[in-house]
DNA sequence: AGAATATGCAGTGTATATACTGCATGAAGG
DNA sequence: CCTTCATGCAGTATATACACTGCATATTCT
């Protein structure tokens, strides 16, 4: 699980991740389209996107098609997030946010 | 929201949240009890989380202590993770995780 | 076959992250 | 008071991340 909070953790990576929740499919070529940075910099990010189990790739010639697989981050919100949601913050958001060291408790 | 996806990418910090979860308002030292680390380097991640908006700290007198604030992590949640769970990946599961290159598409 | 296309792999530079050590400060306690 | 405790701040070393360039490979097109 440390590698898909990993590879979520840079904003390229969520890009492209949206990028693919609009158009399955795509290749390298149309996933940098319009982005400021080469193809090779991309490949990098999209191998960490795969090798966290977001994304699955199909070869077709010389086309490499990228899908986006849901399922691992589905799996994190259960088994990490739903604990801090299901948590009341109530009693914290009363703190007053303490700025420094405030003399009186 | 970078802030938080980066906060979230180190395991020390969401081991840190996690103990916050189960017992709220430990200070530094109880935070760091049983890990191989220096005291110095927890506040490094404790800085990170509180940035992030992730905790919030109460000062009694020389006792810093610290305490879960979960409503960014849902807020996250709502904005950017449902959008992933709501999509089916039923189509994707479907490739055969095409291994290197596949001759026939 | 030769050229163009889509991608991979290797090496390099630089910035950021994260650990450490050492010293400073403010609160508690005898 | 003087010591101990909880924490902060500064500096440093090292590893990792992420951009780049250059070259290699496989596929498609003419």
């Amino acid at each position: 699980m440390d590698e898909i909070f990993t590879a979520l953790a840079d904003p390229t990576r969520r890009q492209f991740l949206d990028r693919l929740l609009t158009d399955q499919g795509q290749t390298l070529m149309e996933l940098i389209d319009g982005l400021e940075m080469r193809r090779q910099s991309a490949t990098r990010h999209l191998r960490v996107l795969e090798d966290a189990g977001l994304i699955v790739v199909q070869w077709h010639g010389r086309q490499k098609r990228h899908f986006l697989n849901a399922r691992p981050i589905t799996e994190m919100q259960s088994r990490w997030f739903d604990k801090f949601s299901r948590k009341k913050t109530a009693s914290v958001v009363k703190l007053k946010f303490g700025k420094k060291k405030a003399k009186k408790e």
